[in-house]
DNA sequence: TTGAAAGCGTTACCAA
DNA sequence: TTGGTAACGCTTTCAA
């Protein structure tokens, strides 16, 4: 209420109070050399005296340097595993001076396009886009603008620029080989049409690939139109047990899924493995305190995040970086296949 | 490879190309008024054919306006809730042509002071901060730079500028009082440290006082250092039912952490709510498959973000806005109390 | 160690 | 409907 809208302090204010030139007070900010301790001095004082706020507009413009921002897009927030994903590279950008300019992309490639062509016009450092489906326009402009750019998720190995990820054929393979071992030969899957089109479906792919080379069979698969979440996995589960008869298991697209898979077949006194194996994916939080410990797959997924950052802070100083970065799966047993 | 970096195309290169001044294509790129269809046709025709790319850097440095970006400073994307709100913000921002940029604080008030101090620097339209304890460097640098800035989570009846939020009080109060109405007197709360200072500990007080109001008691408390989740509600149901005799029911920060004490009556032979009531808060998706329906408080996270997000837009905009945004609960009845 | 002048890409402002 | 010129706040570059 008190103060009218004061303009700005900016460096030249600064410099003339200390009694130097613009150049040197910028030297000074900068942490430059080429300026005595005492001049140093001066200039700081008189920034803080004023309240100066570098104007980071201006420094980029003026230096054609980049900002900091560094684009992140991610599909969808109400899937644990995306949300440990974004945590994981936020930190790490945060920590080392960079910001994460989010993108909730809801799995729609066009608006993961527009978010990507506003974002470069504000010359960000970096981009962290997850999954690989780009459209052709998308590809074109990640291509076109001079920045680097990590494919997140879905190992790539032939990148448009990075790729951090994780080989999720492989982790659906062991899991298959894995149910085959354990005695299950009629199978089923239960998953989500999203997930950013490759990963689950690699997953499903390579568990089927396990199940086939096992001897076994894959007699349904029920696919929801819906976050990969608790109820989804309780609903299809309902389904479809009632339209498939004699299953032996379920392979469920994450552990959440499979928690409600699990917890259905509880509330049908159906005893886990005997009368239905389940197996989930993500080692997720749930999994602590199900009645029985789940068999899933155990996946970084703030690590994987981490990575991500890594490369794209690797990239953008110049150093060398590696162009695909795998991520470790590792298998938890657990009691319900 | 075979590109080298080619400079950037730039608007006068677009103008000397279409043969009109840098003005005119600027005000067609603007959409602005003041020319002819067909020189429209012709700027727009040249800006697809060089690839021109509006550099938003050199706007807003020369029209003295700020970015399209807003900082959004979350405590925990662990916590399901916070990632829902996040969704919520995001979703309103990027459909309106604003980018979120985040900060994940980790309950750590200083990390958000530097993460305000450097994000500031950068011009953003408006800032959306969760929770209301800033630290008096926080507050400052808010309240100097001039930009809206929205209060998340707790209702602030006093915001610096704006503030959307819930009233946890009441919250916790309407809870406490139909637990007494249904019988129980001995009660005890299981939560977390964390949850940005006010909220939870809000709700426990409104809901302690209704326990005291009803003639029962508060016989213990567990307070966790972690993120509220599963796991950390079934650890500390264990740890409480141990060390404090003839519980008749325990209230719980979040849904996720009375799901884990639900799972651990259930592994222990508890009848819920005969040996032991069970309240949780915010109708969070794990409530679908538990064994019973959980008695909650829904609130709807996914329209608090947004309805943060219209709060900040309108300021942006010049728009009225109401000060102080209230964001309705209503009661779960459930069967776990 | 310091400073003066030019320049970054765009829009505001005024003139035609 | 157009265009010229100044200005935005800083850094680069060159000179002292």
């Amino acid at each position: 209420m008190s103060s009218r809208k004061r303009a700005r302090v900016k460096l030249a204010e600064v410099a003339e109070a200390a009694g130097v030139s613009k150049m040197t007070a910028s030297r000074v900010l900068n942490n430059g050399k080429g300026f005595s301790e005492e001049t140093r001095d001066r200039v700081m004082a008189e920034v803080h005296r004023l309240g100066y706020m570098h104007d980071r507009m201006a420094v980029a413009f003026s230096s054609h340097s980049s900002s900091t921002f560094v684009g992140v897009s991610i599909p969808d927030l109400g899937n644990e595993v995306f949300a440990q994903v974004l945590e994981g590279i936020e930190r790490r950008l945060n920590s080392s001076g960079y910001q994460a300019v989010l993108c909730v992309s809801q799995y729609d490639t066009a608006s993961v396009d527009s978010w990507i062509e506003r974002v470069l016009q504000w010359r960000p450092a970096g981009l962290i886009v997850t999954g690989r489906n780009h459209s052709e326009q998308g590809r074109k402009l990640l291509r076109q603008a001079d920045v680097p750019v990590v494919e997140l998720w879905d190992l790539n190995t032939s990148p448009l620029d990075l790729s951090v990820g994780i080989n999720h054929y492989d982790s659906g393979y062991a899991m298959g080989r894995f149910m085959v071992e354990r005695g299950h030969r009629t199978m089923a899957y239960i998953g989500t049409h999203h997930d950013t089109a490759h990963s689950a479906k690699s997953r499903f792919q390579g568990w089927q690939s396990a199940i086939q080379d096992g001897g076994g069979t894959v007699e349904d698969t029920y696919v929801l139109k819906d976050t990969p979440g608790f109820y989804g996995g309780y609903y299809a589960t309902e389904q479809m047990l009632s339209r498939t008869a004699d299953l032996d298991a379920i392979y469920y697209q994450n552990d959440n899924m499979a928690a409600g898979g699990l917890m259905f077949a509880q509330s049908r006194g159906l005893s886990v493995p005997g009368d239905l194996g389940i197996a989930g994916w993500g080692d997720l939080p749930i999994s602590a305190i199900l009645p029985q410990r789940l068999t899933t797959m155990h996946v970084a997924h703030l690590k994987l995040g981490q990575k991500a950052a890594d490369s794209i802070l690797a990239a953008i100083k110049g150093k060398p970086v590696e162009e695909v970065t795998s991520i470790d799966f590792r298998f938890v047993p657990g009691e319900t296949i």
